[in-house]
Formats: structure tokens, sequence, C-alpha cells
DNA sequence: ATGATACACGAGCGGTAAAC
DNA sequence: GTTTACCGCTCGTGTATCAT
């Protein structure tokens, strides 16, 4: 993002923060603008996650050199000199046009593959990683748009930054491949609809430039809390925000939903929260018990601390669950991994390394089990079952405890993929031998943290041994460490090496004592409570101090109503219609007028209409929607109306109403019946029982609001097989009526983003029509 | 980057009670 | 005897959290 004089270009990946939080887009343009201070951020894990994914990106590079030696083309940086004799990089607009005049004369000329693809717009700009010749059209070279990605699976994010490089291809009149193109880091690759994934870029596209223009001239940088933006709430732009207004997120626990339901009320902060005496509306009374203690909570804390005696604060909840602990015994194991998620050895296919089972005895003896590469793994796992079945030999009671389900799960996960003890490891798990105390924790204390890791929970007893800031502190580090040690090794640096283990070593050991620790905690708030008295008020226990001392060329958007205007030639919706593909004529419940052709209807274009509402909450059914088809048939009734077979007036017969759900059915048609002036002849069903219909004008009601107001139902909702034969059921023109926000939200996962996007290319070139309804 | 887990909540379902 | 309204239950989904 940057500015070219007074406009703003933007990138694929502003694309995609907008995607993801439109707050963070918008506090990066204030940041460019100079409006407020630039974050610093630091996430040494995602650093190293980008630098693998640039290795992963060279990999394919060089496979794709070595199948085409001078067939593959990059396309080169533009520079200008830097003030320090350095050459920075040229954003000029003219340096932009040089750089995208290069690739397309790399796309007329053939090329096999173009690498860092250069586009520029006017208001974006983008390199691509990789466009691969692919066939040809009238004799042009035809390109797919291929893109490497370090993840395992394909994200919506991954394909519409694919699908804005596509657009752009297609800009220049060069022909692009039916499918986007994923190569993923473990070597597997997918592909995704051009037409429809580019349907759903331009939709976010069009939104995040006007977004950013808005806000562009807005005098001021953006303001937390306001509505007219998305907040994702977790990334560091957001938490920064949450942390400086106190905002309720603070609270440990809380949902968005619940946000939602405490600001709707005026409750915007956790003091707000703490302060307030009953639970607002939507937000029931067990929950708000739970949110509004841990608010109070969290706010002794900060007391505390700032009267400069920084204590821990916790609270017993649930006696049961304490009780639940199996009794100590001397054999008990704490235990830990470490492991680095992103190692891969040769062949790429298996992700992760579990490089030291580490485990803690009652007396505090600590053992280890090494493994430095695949085969070390399964040995590893071998030789820690090996010592668990000797050591349940020698106490029966014993058990395994951890915290959180890291450890279970990864168990499995190296069993199976060492075909190693499968069932002796289910045996364990199954059989209750592993302990996870977090969710002790989480079900039987409160804490005055706003988050219960198990650093944060150190200072209610770990004492005087509470961690400093120095060495390896938090499983990034330790990932980090182990990458840097490992580097060592290949250096020859064996002594180096032994070092790093050493620090490592001793940072899981402290995890373990931790552990260790805590379970006994926890067994010592059971004792507090004294024997039979599971009920009364919370008992509270108080911990050491807080930390340790110490201008697009492509028009974006549908065109604006033209009311009786006669486009002739556009009647895109006969033909993007057609019927249902199952053969047999269904029962025709809905066929009536309208049979002859119709040549004009006054107040009224031909072809698709589309109203845009605003509404929320609804899934099947929307009274919005359904007051606006009444309004929208009033307004059709009556009107002069031409067919082969002369002039009259629009009558109730010649409409048909098409809706998603029998329930948005029976509404519009109770309410049609209701209003005056016998609408009850228009015709009204599901799209599912259409079957020939067919009507002068059809009216269609999508009900749904938003997509988490259809769950798992938006491909079947939005289905172009259903939609098209609706919208090919008219024999003048057809009306959809919808939320403007069904199809605003980018969906997670890529089916339904495909779905999304065969349901915009439907109405891709619909009129906007205004809403009837007062 | 990823998976497991707990939890909240809405939809769907079946049973029961009340009303006709 | 049948219908309808309501309740509580299960089920599925989304979200938040943890870990490395």
């Amino acid at each position: 993002m940057f500015l070219t004089g007074d406009t703003l270009v933007y990138s694929a990946t502003d694309l995609a923060i907008a995607h993801e939080c439109e707050f963070q887009l918008l506090r990066r343009l204030d940041e460019r603008l100079g409006r407020v201070p630039r974050l610093e951020s630091t996430d040494p894990l995602r650093d190293r996650a980008a630098r693998l994914g640039r290795e992963h990106e060279a990999t394919v590079l060089a496979g794709y050199q070595e199948r085409f030696g001078a067939g593959v083309v990059e396309i080169s940086d533009q520079r200008v000199p830097g003030s320090d004799g350095t050459a920075d990089l040229d954003f000029s607009p003219a340096a932009l046009a040089r750089q995208q005049d290069a690739t397309v004369a790399a796309m007329h000329a053939g090329a096999d593959v173009i690498y860092q693809g250069g586009f520029f717009d006017g208001r974006f700009h983008g390199r691509a990683d990789f466009l691969v010749r692919e066939g040809e059209v009238d004799e042009m070279a035809r390109y797919a748009v291929v893109d490497t990605k370090l993840a395992r699976s394909a994200k919506p994010k991954a394909v519409l930054q694919l699908a804005a490089y596509a657009d752009q291809v297609q800009r220049l009149q060069v022909p692009v491949a039916e499918n986007l193109r994923l190569l993923l880091g473990d070597g597997s690759q997918t592909e995704h609809e051009t037409a429809a994934s580019v349907a759903v870029y331009r939709e976010l596209r069009r939104h995040t430039q006007q977004l950013l223009d808005r806000h562009h001239a807005d005098g001021g940088p953006v303001r937390w809390g306001e509505d007219w933006y998305t907040a994702c709430l977790w990334c560091d732009h957001c938490k920064a925000e949450i942390e400086r207004t106190r905002d309720v997120r603070m609270i440990w626990g809380v949902r968005t939903r619940h946000r939602e339901a405490l600001r709707q009320a005026g409750l915007k902060t956790i003091d707000a929260v703490a302060a307030a005496d009953r639970a607002p509306t939507g937000v029931d009374a067990r929950t708000w018990a739970g949110l509004h203690a841990q608010a109070v909570l969290q706010r002794r804390q900060e007391e505390a601390a700032v009267a400069g005696a920084p204590q821990v604060f916790s609270e017993t909840l649930d006696r049961a669950r304490l009780d639940e602990l199996p009794a100590p015994d001397p054999g008990d194991v704490f235990f830990d991994f470490e492991g680095d998620p992103l190692w891969v050895d040769a062949d790429r296919s298996v992700w992760g390394l579990e490089y030291l089972f580490g485990l803690m005895e009652t007396d505090g003896s600590y053992v280890t089990f090494w493994a430095h590469d695949r085969s070390a793994e399964g040995r590893a796992l071998e030789d820690f079952l090996a010592y668990l079945r000797e050591r349940r030999a020698r106490f029966p009671g014993m058990h395994v405890y951890h915290y959180a389900g890291y450890e279970q799960y990864t168990l499995r996960a190296l069993a199976r993929r060492h075909d190693v003890g499968v069932a002796e490891v289910n045996e364990l798990l199954d059989g209750g031998v592993f302990v996870d105390l977090y969710r002790t924790v989480k079900a039987s204390v409160r804490v005055s943290q706003s988050s219960y890791s198990l650093k944060k929970l150190e200072p209610l007893y770990m004492g005087a041994m509470l961690r400093d800031d120095d060495g390896v502190t938090t499983g990034a580090d330790s990932v980090l460490a182990y990458e840097a040690a490992c580097a060592l090794r290949e250096a020859g640096d064996e002594t180096g090496f032994a070092e790093r283990l050493d620090e490592l070593a001793d940072y899981n050991r402290y995890d373990c004592l931790s552990t260790f620790r805590l379970r006994d905690w926890l067994l010592a708030q059971r004792a507090a409570l004294g024997p039979g008295e599971a009920v009364g008020a919370p008992t509270e226990a108080v911990g050491g101090p807080t930390e340790a001392v110490g201008g697009p060329t492509e028009a974006v958007g549908a065109p604006t109503e033209a009311e009786g205007e006669s486009a002739p030639a556009d009647r895109r919706a006969a033909r993007a219609g057609g019927t249902p593909a199952d053969g047999a004529p269904s029962p025709q419940p809905m066929l009536g007028a309208g049979a002859s052709p119709v040549h004009s209807l006054d107040g009224l274009a031909p072809g698709l209409h589309q109203v845009n509402l605003t509404h929320h909450g609804s899934s099947v059914r929307s009274a919005p929607e359904s007051a606006e088809v009444v309004a929208q048939v009033e307004s059709l009734i009556g009107r002069a109306f031409t067919t082969e077979a002369g002039s009259h007036s629009l009558a109730a017969s010649d409409i048909l109403v098409v809706t998603s759900s029998a329930e948005q059915a029976a509404q519009i048609g109770g309410d049609l019946g209701e209003a005056d002036g016998g609408l009850a002849d228009v015709r009204i069903g599901t799209v599912d029982e259409l079957g020939n219909a067919r009507a002068a004008v059809v009216i269609c009601s999508l009900a749904a609001s938003t997509q988490q107001d259809v769950r798992g139902h938006l491909a079947e909702l939005l289905s172009v097989e259903r939609w098209g034969a609706a919208i090919g059921a008219s024999r003048w023109a057809t009306i959809v009526i919808r939320s403007a926000t069904l199809t605003r939200r980018i969906p997670s996962n890529p089916t339904d983003l495909a779905a999304v996007g065969a349901f915009l290319r439907l109405c891709d070139g619909a009129r906007e029509r205004r809403p009837r309804h007062r």
C-alpha cells in the first residue's frame, strides 16, 4: 500500500489483510500516512514460516528452471538509487508500468514460465509468483496463475490472491486457464475455478477500495470500536487497541457473541463489566456470573500491581472437579514434549519433529528421550513407552500429568506415524493414565490472569523459582533455539549444538517441574476447602509477584437502475437460466398465465434486477424481505404490459415469487394475503418446487441475512442450479431480493468460496433496484 | 501452521400437556 | 380424538483457547 500523488495504490496482500481484519488494514494506512506511530511487532515464528515459504518458492522455481531452462523469464524489480548509495525499490507509476509491460511482452512471446510478473492498473499493484503457460487460445499463449504456499491446505486468502492476478491477466487481454493452482507445502496441489474466484475477489476489491478511500479522506486515524469496519480481535493491531481502550475482550474467556451483547448494553470495558450488577440481555445468567467474576478478579490483580504489591489471585469454583484428580502416587510423572512444527525431512511429506520427550519423577529426577531425525523419533517413542511400561509395573497407581491436549494428541499421531505401540498408546490414553491439568484448571478454579497458559499460572505456586526472561522461556523461543542448534550441528559445531540442547532441556525441565507444582497446588486447593465443604463462597488463594523479580481499468460494481429503458439485447437472465437437468417433468403447481412472450413492461427494464436489503439474524425466514416482496408486487401491478396477445395491465397472476425455503414462502403468502388489492393470485413456491412454471416477472427471496445465519448450508442456499432455473423462468425480468451482507464476507473454506463466486457470477450485470418498502 | 478440546448456542426432534 | 404450543433434549457448528 502506497500513495502516488493523491491516489492510494494497494496490493493483493492488502486485500488479504482486509479479508482477515479491516481494522488492521486501516491502521496500516494510518501508519503509512503518519497518522499513528508504527506498531512494532516481533513474531519470530511468523518470520520463520515466511522464510520457509520463500525457500519453498525457490524450490519450485528451481524445478521450473530445470524443466524449461531459458523458458523461465523472471520479471525484475524496478529500482532507483537510494540516499545511502543502495538501490531502493521504485514504486512510481512509470516504473510499475514498465514492469507490467515486461510481463505482457513475456506473455505475448509465449514464455513457458513467468516468475514475479508485475501488474498495475492505477489502483492495484501485484506480483504473481508464477504464470505458467498452458495451451493456447486463438494462437495466443494461455496462462495459469500459480502460487506457492507453505500451508498444507488451501486457504481462501491464497485463492483470492491468485484471483487478483488472474483478473489482471484478463484485463491485459491475455487468456487465462480455467483453474487457479496452489502448490502447497507438503508437495500437493489444489485447483480452484478461476471465474468463480475472480467474482468473489471483485466483491472484496470493491469493498476494500471503498473502505480505504473513505478512510484516506477522513482526516484522522481510525477509532477503535466503530462499526463501519470489521476487527478480528486477535491480530497485533487489535490486541494493542484492546489493551489501550480496556475493551471487554481483556476478560479471559469472553466470546465474540458475549462481547457484542455487552457492548450493546453499554458495557464496553472490563471496568464497566466489573462495576455492573446485573446481566445484560443476551448473556445468560451463568455466563454473566463467570465473566463478571473474572473481570473483578483481573482488576484486583491490576490494582495490586499499581499499589506496588504485584500478586496473582485465584478462587476455587468447583470442588467436585478437584476431587476428580487421581490420588498422588510416588510413581507419578510430569511430562512435556518439545517439538518443531515446521521441521521437515528431505521428502517434505511429513511435517514436525518431536525432538524431546521430557519428564520429571516425584523425587525431582529428570528423564529425557531425544530424537534429531525421523527414525530416532520412532525409537524415542518406543523407549518412552518401555519406560512407562516398566514404571506402571512398579507403580500401578501412577499417572502421567501434562498441560493441555498437545501431549495426548501428539502421542497418538506419533504412534500412527511410526506404527509403534498404537494399541498401547490408545490403552494408556483411553484408560485415563494421562491427566490433562488444563482441563482441571479451567473447570475448578478462576485465576486473575488474562490468560490461563502454564506460564501465567506459575506465580501461584513457583514462588522464588519463577522464571526470568532470559534464554529460552516460551514455546516460540524453543522452536527457534532448536532450529539454531541444528544449524550449528550442520556447520560441524558439535559443542555449540550440545550447549543449545542443554538450554532446551533446561526449558523443558522447568515446564515439567511447573506441571508437577501445579498438580500439587491443585491438590492443596482441595485440602484448603476441608472435607465435605463443597458448596459455599469461593475460597481464594494468593500467588507471588506477577512477573519474575527482575482508477481501475476494470469497472467494479453493478450498473445503476435505469427504469423503463428497453435495453433489447440484455436478456442475460434468460441465458443464465435453464430448467433443472433431472429430465422428467415434475408436478407443476406453479405453472400458470403469461404464456405469450412479453414485449414490454412499463417501468421495469428487462433482465435481472437486484434489491439489496439490510437485515439481521434471519436464516430461513425474513419479514423485511417478505415486506419488500409485497412492495415490489404492489409497485408492478397495473403497469402497462404488452405481449403478442396485446396490451393490458400487469396482473397478480403474471408474477411468480420463488423463495429459498418453505418458511419464507409461507411468510410471503401470509403478507400478500393481508395486503390490499387482491394479491392472493401471485404464485409462490420454493425454488425446488419451481418445475416448469413461467411468469412475466419472477421475484426471488433468499431470506438469509449473513453466512453465519445459514451455517453449513451456504452452498445449498446459493446453488446456481436452483437460482439459475428461477431466473430462467421469467419472460421479462427477474428481481432478486437478498441481504447485502450475504456475499460480503469471504467464506472460510474454498468450497463455500466457490459457491459464493458462482452465485455472484449468476447475478453479474444485474441492475441495482431500489427497495420499494417504505 | 495445526489439531484437540470445551463450551455456547441455534435448529431439529420428540414428548407432553392443554385446548378444541 | 386430534391438533397445537411449548419444553427440554440431542446434535452439529462455530469460536476461543491451549500447545509446539
